[in-house]
DNA sequence: TTTATACAGTACTAATTTAGTCCTATATCG
DNA sequence: CGATATAGGACTAAATTAGTACTGTATAAA
């Protein structure tokens, strides 16, 4: 678990194809046939990720999407805080409201340093380095390190 | 998004809760009147720590859970591994079947990479790390490096 | 200026997942 | 044997996500 939302996954699909054939405006309705995602999905996607900057689109005849920066500059994070808002892998990393377990809960916002390691993570990666196919993986290298307290 | 269930952050609390009192067997009740989670989601949550091996379960009179390892020893991969079974932040992530998108998907098995990534963090920090009242967050310090392909 | 094209925004329904509770079975101590 | 405590499974309700549809707005070309 710990899942991404399949509207994510498309987007990635949908940005992929779209960084690979860069030459033109891409109409939802081409991205659609190129992806064999349902139209009005593609077009869901399509229409938050234009609303997050990630995408420019241009409206009417002639009109279409395009990647707003190239492969290298969109990040994993960036595609995800799109479709699915600020990363918080729980309800306690993000919010501001109260606790209801209060005093019982010392582990408040303690989550928070495990939700800033993945976002580092998911903002050093971006579409560029998931366009890479599988084969070539074998040789990619990741290297985390946390390295506790400095008391 | 890319939320924990809250029974994995019940989980954390709990542990939490028995690594600073450690000298005896804790009971569900024991529990769930220290941490205010009502005792069938404590006793749930339990049962499943108990299988995963990250508590010790003793039935009977006298009995209770205690920790299976030092709070260094336990990550917080093994706790959401427990509660949520592998990290897989996409269903091409972590399944064998074939993909609808078929050959569309050109991305498929390429969230491997940052799914690896996260798994990392996740395996790195422990819940002794956890248990660190938030004050003393702020000297630490996570250092994540995504190296990108050697080619 | 009208028509066709294409994105924007919003609302709604169905499906899936998660949370929470309860009941019965099994093990252990005294 | 009886009291205590965990194990396992089933069930219901709530919340979230996915998918679809409809109406509005902008642009280009005839």
């Amino acid at each position: 678990m710990l899942r991404l939302s399949k509207l994510t996954d498309y987007a990635t699909v949908l940005l992929a194809y779209m960084a690979k054939t860069n030459s033109h405006l891409h109409t939802a309705v081409e991205l659609s046939e190129a992806t064999a995602i349902h139209l009005p999905t593609v077009s869901k996607v399509m229409k938050v990720l234009s609303k997050a900057g990630v995408v420019y689109a241009t409206r009417g005849s002639k009109g279409g999407y395009q990647l707003a920066q190239g492969p290298e500059q969109i990040t994993v994070a960036s595609i995800i805080g799109a479709l699915e808002g600020p990363v918080a892998i729980t309800e306690c990393s993000s919010q501001t409201h109260d606790c209801e377990q209060a005093s019982a809960c010392e582990i408040k916002g303690n989550w928070g340093v495990v939700n800033r390691a993945i976002v580092n993570v998911l903002e050093s990666i971006t579409l560029a380095d998931m366009m890479v196919t599988q084969q070539e993986y074998s040789s990619a290298e990741i290297q985390v390190s946390w390295q506790g307290l400095s008391r």
